[in-house]
DNA sequence: TGACGTCAAGATCCG
DNA sequence: CGGATCTTGACGTCA
């Protein structure tokens, strides 16, 4: 059973993508961007491997304008070493990557166009997996497309345009429901009959199926059967919604109870499991130990080092209750520990006490800082406290503080990414 | 024609 | 001028 999270990796420095608009992409610039995005990719990776993170989705936006005439780039030749350099680091590590063209890339829409261009896309997704060396169980996940008012003819454009595709697509694509048009047992139709793995996506089933009742481990099990050996163990993609918002959407956290109920429904533990979730590389992390085998609390005392200042800032109560909780050293109670981390964090940040947490990271400056710093600090603290400026500033001040003294502790915290 | 989703770029505002 | 905040861009489908 692997863990893996999407494109984005939180409070890891030089971890971010950059792009342009059209208007601006140079050649020049768009060399820029890509050497920019890499190097980026490689600390992304380093980050997984450090983490045990063993599945992550590669961001369609590695290459600005990868698939359209506007980059005219051999990206891949120009990259060569450097591609080299980061498929070597996946494959010793035992990492497994994949992508996901977005719902814009439509293999099966009646414009010729469209598919035209859904092709050029599905090419550039292969050309990085082969660029980075990746064999066939790292993949492309795409939904299948409109319904253009008659299904059952959407879903023959789909089979003959899916026909069409070279062998370098056809290795890596898997095919997923999704939350509008085409249910799980739709998809498997396809999937069974063009030989293309199916992913099962649990959101997207509960928004979106037919009229009959089986349940996820059933459409799972369903699933299974499309995987062959060399595409690697099968894959699901995990989500939970986010309460109050459009039905759809992905929630801020993965919900440790909801992760973890879940996981004991559907049994199979031969699973690959990719969350889509806001706050990605954290979730990622929160489950892999909710799912730990090797059961230590050395592994909690470390989450606890990330969050407990956020913690702290949204609910003392709870900040005294884990440590409460953490107290017996014999005992590794990770479903517990999330639980009232997910509550704390959930529970709105008074002025008050986000002030304490801010004077708790004082702390690790208040030796060393200037005394130019030491009054910025203290005014703007007052100033939060009368209102008139805003705790998110002051939790700049406190980040940039960080990033000078180079505070070890806070640089791995989450105080800084967490509202 | 605009909503949908997503993110950073680009633009603009503010002190 | 730097930093914070708002708007735009890029894509295809569907109402």
């Amino acid at each position: 059973m692997n863990i893996g999270y999407a494109c984005l990796t939180l409070g890891v420095p030089n971890a971010d993508f950059r792009s342009c608009t059209q208007k601006n992409a140079s050649e020049e610039k768009l060399v820029e961007l890509i050497a920019h995005n890499l190097n980026a990719l490689e600390t992304v990776i380093d980050y997984n491997i450090k983490n045990q993170i063993k599945l992550f989705r590669i961001s369609s936006d590695l290459i600005p304008f990868g698939s359209s005439p506007v980059n005219k780039l051999p990206w891949w030749d120009l990259f060569e070493t450097q591609f080299g350099v980061i498929g070597q680091k996946i494959k010793s590590a035992g990492l497994r990557v994949s992508m996901h063209p977005g719902q814009y890339t439509v293999l099966n829409s009646p414009d010729e166009n469209v598919v035209e261009r859904a092709i050029a896309d599905l090419n550039y997704h292969v050309r990085i997996l082969d660029a980075l060396g990746t064999d066939a169980s790292n993949k492309i996940i795409l939904h299948i497309g409109g319904v253009y008012q008659n299904k059952t003819l959407a879903m023959e454009r789909f089979e003959n345009n899916y026909s069409g595709l070279n062998d370098g697509i056809k290795r890596r694509l898997v095919i997923e429901n999704d939350d509008r048009s085409y249910w799980i047992s739709e998809v498997l139709e396809l999937g069974e009959h063009l030989q293309i793995p199916v992913v099962f996506d649990n959101l997207h089933h509960f928004l979106n199926h037919g009229a009959l009742e089986l349940d996820e481990a059933y459409w799972i099990g369903e699933c299974f059967k499309t995987w062959k050996a060399w595409d690697g163990r099968q894959k699901i993609h995990y989500s939970q919604q986010e309460p109050l918002k459009r039905a759809g959407s992905h929630s801020q956290t993965i919900r440790a109870d909801d992760f973890f109920f879940f996981c004991n429904r559907i049994k199979s533990k031969d699973l690959d499991i990719m969350l889509e979730v806001k706050d990605k590389n954290l979730s990622a992390v929160k489950c892999l130990n909710l799912l730990a085998e090797k059961k230590e609390i050395k592994a909690l005392e470390l989450e606890w080092s990330r969050y407990k200042y956020s913690v702290l800032e949204h609910s003392p109560a709870e900040y005294n209750e884990i440590r409460r909780l953490l107290r017996d050293k014999s005992n590794y109670p990770a479903l517990e520990f999330y639980g009232i981390l997910e509550s704390a964090l959930k529970k709105e940040c008074k002025v008050g006490t986000a002030i304490n947490a801010a004077h708790h990271i004082w702390g690790y400056f208040r030796d060393k800082a200037t005394e130019t710093e030491k009054n910025s600090f203290l005014k703007c603290a007052e100033e939060c406290r009368q209102g008139t400026a805003s705790i998110a500033k002051l939790k700049r001040f406190l980040e940039k503080m960080t990033e000078k003294y180079k505070e070890p502790y806070l640089l791995n915290s989450y105080y800084f990414i967490l509202d």
